[in-house]
DNA sequence: CATGAATGAGAATTCATTCAT
DNA sequence: TATGAATGAATTCTCATTCAT
């Protein structure tokens, strides 16, 4: 017993790595951190982690997509419950809330930085970032919106159109700020609270009943 | 005499300097571009960039808030037009035309990814460029609808609020997009002109008269 | 026994490194070689190369010197029947073109530049490859034109010193040249012959009877 | 004053390098010697070699060509003497022994073992070098000999081949055990003497007058 | 006997920056 | 002001070798 322990179960490594890796990247981006921080925050040596992942750039694009897939379980979650509301008006708040809650989370906030920032090195990364998160939130939010037009619920001509506009009218002017101003300087939760009813507002005067 | 012809006027070293740096610090980033290539680019010896800028991060910062200064005199003259309008619809539409193409240009798209990439590295950067940028074009925007609120034109509680649905209508989605999927695959035309039509759609329907 | 038949009958694992190593050896040098690259072509995992061979320095001197025997069971086998001929310089002709022949073949090329450049690294492989192959063929050489001077067949004082004459008479420019020029530009068969022919007649100008 | 001194001239950066660097290749071969090494022994900074040589492979291949130049200033020089000669054999005792000594000259067995072990990396280098020292010389011999046969002193044919016989008459054999048995195991003076003598004896006996 | 995981030392190369002219 | 030459520290990545199983 005394002999697997050496430094925290071995085995665990690949793992360890891409934590270290990951808050690394995260905090100081692609070229601002070194394979030999990632290794010491890792607690294994450099050459573990080639052992592991071939070089810094598949180290990278690994971690990218893996954290990409986890991004919009949020969101899914929350769409489910909307088609068959008998609230529309409130439903939507609450996903307005939740929405602007949850692509607020600075990690996520990070996340985007860091996947904007490098675009530039790693084009087809940020595509498929692009695709696999906001991109398929809004056909989620699109496909809702089309089975609540078909219940009569909304007024809608291209629910791709009303997805775009709900989604930016929530988060487009917070999230645009918070890419700019540090997590530091976050949202107050009444500042969320007038967005998000703002933002219902003016969609259901748009696109709602009468 | 001879030292001066060196190469084609002097004088203007430090202007080649900022030249050849934007090129490449939007290019390839802070940490990706270095002060070799500047000032091969540049057309000048290492140590004649170091005598204009005290070192690397000051050429970048100063580079930066430069290009800041420039960016929204866009807005301001279209803005200009706005509060004296007859025909509202028609000049809201004109300027979220306008709006659109400018924001999306390639160079100010790539200034966007650059300062968001490295919003980590320099936070008081990232500030400034939003509260130059972003933020003063919603600030214009908001006073001209309070005008156009005094005038009977637009119903209006909180002019900021509706400026961040305009502008977030217009370009929220198109610019969300543009960030991650690079210059290549750019909006069509057709596209831009649905996104600004139902832009305007939906804010004149929660915001106009009646 | 399903461990056993992992890779196709398990004993062969020294036999199957030596292969590897030999072949990467030959083509990228000692120190361009790589215990990782031999594992891996060897179809085995590093530690095994490791049971079999105490490292890398071992494993190295063992190939050559396993490679150096094998060297001249050629000439040996040539020089056979040279004491016994009945029509001399047919069997000169008959011998320096197998001289050539086998001197020339690529493999052996690769392994005398693999020496020569190892030299300074491995002094004591290159004498001893210097004495088994090259220098035994000149002894063997020596002695049936030892013999050949008994039977009065040729007018020899130094036989060691003819040997030599005929040895580089023979090979002497082609090999300098393959040293250098790579296996792609052999010497043409014509050019072979005239070498031999050449080689025999001046040999016999200065050695034959009369 | 004083200023200028502060490691001995700064400016002879290059040269010293050049001369560091060869020491050491060709007492490590390419691989054996590192940039580091180099620097050091160079009495300059790792980043100072990279300033005058674009990486390791242009500093190697420069050298090495550089060296090559000068490689056989000697024998154009010797050689100049025979075509008017009229003591034949004398002159070419002496130019056997002259070539004897300038080949198995220490520093010129070290490049010569140097170029051959890198043959594998370097092919373009082994086959200039080949070119440039012992084919240049070979061309020099022949057309000495080609004017000797004209002047009715050797009866050739070829004096191409007629060259090489003489030329690996005189050093076929030294040189080739020189490649593998280090500079130690040197020839004496009086097996030199006696090689020369018997290179020319052969020689003459097959391509000198009657 | 064989393995996968790990290591410490060292490889080539680049960087931001400074000095002497 | 501008330069060419130099630097020390850091970067990515590789190597020969060794454990624990």
């Amino acid at each position: 017993m005394a002999k697997t322990t050496r430094r925290a179960g071995r085995m665990a490594s690949a793992g360890v790595i891409r934590e270290a890796a990951t808050t690394l990247f995260l905090r100081s981006g692609y070229l601002g951190t070194s394979m030999e921080e990632i290794a010491t925050l890792a607690g294994v040596s450099k050459q573990t982690v080639y052992t592991h992942f071939a070089d810094k750039e598949q180290l990278f694009t690994d971690l990218i997509r893996g954290a990409t897939d986890r991004v919009d379980d949020f969101l899914q979650h929350a769409t489910a419950l909307l088609p068959g509301t008998d609230d529309l008006e409130s439903d939507l708040l609450e996903l307005a809330r939740r929405y602007l809650a949850q692509v607020l989370h600075p990690e996520l906030l990070q996340l985007r930085r860091l996947v904007i920032g490098e675009a530039g090195r790693f084009p087809d990364l940020a595509r498929t970032y692009y695709e696999q998160a906001p991109a398929r939130t809004l056909t989620g939010l699109a496909s809702c919106f089309r089975r609540l037009a078909e219940r009569g619920l909304l007024r809608i001509d291209d629910p791709a159109l009303a997805a775009g506009s709900f989604a930016y009218l929530v988060l487009g002017r917070p999230l645009d700020r918070a890419m700019f101003c540090g997590v530091d300087e976050a949202l107050s939760p009444a500042d969320m609270e007038r967005q998000a009813d703002e933002a219902v507002r003016v969609f259901l005067a748009a696109y709602g009943p009468r």
